[in-house]
DNA sequence: ATTATCTATAGATCTATAGATAATGC
DNA sequence: ATTATCTATAGATCTATAGATAATGC
């Protein structure tokens, strides 16, 4: 407490409405652009909208950001990077753990992750007016990959009935499809919480599409679920 | 052959671009909207551009329809009722049938009718600004109707570890994921063909999440492979 | 002086309506 | 006469810019 948490107010003139919230403006649009645009999708949402949400008149949001498409890509950049990071981490770990374990934990902390983050902002990478706008090209790429490592553990794990019957590529696929049911729940229900325990359900499920048994998958999920924090917070340690 | 099949011209002015298709203007409107819908959003399409597409003027479309709503509307309505009858045809048949051959089946015929579609319109359920549009109450209710027919067949099928660590609901949703994994697949490649073989994996991944063994999913699917015919063309017999 | 807002507005859309027009059908 | 289009346009909205204004910081 060696600071002043409440500073009443900021250079600038006052808002029509009064700044209740401790954001930073920038993040307050933030925020109120990622519900926005998850709940009616990208071109269904103005400008207008998301300046009210934040209490702040439409034109005020050009002083933050240089229009629409800025804020996208922003939310598109926070959300992309910290994923396609853990999951590196986690297969660079792979060599002492067996790829069962790592296919495990790596649905578990992809959920987890979808399933935290504010606002449901995963479902953007669904939206075609986002995918098909010239803004996600920066991004495609970053999520071909993902989808690669997912295929690449995925056919570590399978079983040879399902290796001879599904291609590696759908294999992967299917597990991704698995675990981004997640936005749809809460697409269904923003206000759900996600437990723990439809997170193994899930890892578990990716597990069985490998065709792996019972006995495995129950071998698997102590070691990987006690594994899980310390990919969670995931905290990039500051230069001091 | 007992009547012509070109008719140079209908009634009414001439297009400004002249009509080359054979298609009613009504389905050639449903046609675009439903191309452009799917691709970009319904907010982000304007009737300006589904006009262009039809080669019309974009007040024209007014003539066929009361405007962009009911164009939805028209899509949604054409692709939710043939979805639904052939579920509960195959729930129909449960008693001579066995479960997991059912389960199999329903799997099949709906991932053939999400890949054979025209233009992936299946993909128009998922987006924000259509699910939380006035438009789509009409059809919340079947859609959830469906889940829980998922959810039941899902409960049956299921082996007793899958459904002590699965909630009913969920492995629903799961097996519901994994089914509308094609509309994902279309999305991004729309040229995509999904052969048979995709859809066969598709079907016994879904039982493999339920814990059913190698043994009863090749028990399973010759049966249901060869009944999946009578399920597809699903013509509704036209009173005489 | 700097900062963060405000008001006002231009210019580009976008939806929908009104009324004219150019075909076919009878 | 009927039909299916057209042209023209009103009115609403939307994005983005210009310039004014009301705070804090020095």
């Amino acid at each position: 407490m060696a600071y002043m948490t409440t500073r009443r107010s900021r250079p600038g003139r006052p808002r029509h409405v009064p700044d209740s919230g401790t954001a930073s403006p920038r993040d307050q649009i933030l925020d109120a652009s990622a519900r926005l645009f998850v709940s009616q999708g990208f071109a269904a949402t103005s400008t207008r909208e998301i300046a009210d949400q934040v209490g702040i008149r439409q034109a005020s949001l050009y002083y933050h950001f240089a229009g629409k498409d800025e804020i996208l890509v922003e939310l598109l950049r926070k959300s992309v990077r910290p994923t396609t990071d853990k999951v590196e981490k986690i297969l660079g770990q792979v060599p002492p753990l067996d790829y069962e374990t790592a296919l495990y934990l790596l649905v578990l902390v992809d959920v987890r992750t979808l399933a935290d983050v504010p606002h449901n902002v995963g479902m953007l990478y669904q939206l075609p007016d986002v995918t098909n706008g010239e803004v996600y090209n920066e991004f495609r790429d970053e999520r071909e990959e993902l989808a690669d490592h997912y295929a690449d553990i995925a056919s570590q794990v399978a079983s040879e009935t399902v290796l001879a019957t599904v291609p590696k590529k759908q294999l992967g696929d299917l597990l991704i499809q698995l675990v981004e049911g997640v936005i749809n729940m809460r697409t269904e229900d923003p206000d759900r919480h996600i437990p723990c325990s439809e997170a193994w359900a899930i890892a578990a499920s990716c597990l069985r599409v490998c065709g792996v048994s019972q006995d495995r998958i129950d071998a698997a999920s102590p070691v990987a679920i006690d594994m899980l924090q310390d990919f969670l917070e995931d905290k990039v340690p500051q230069p001091a």
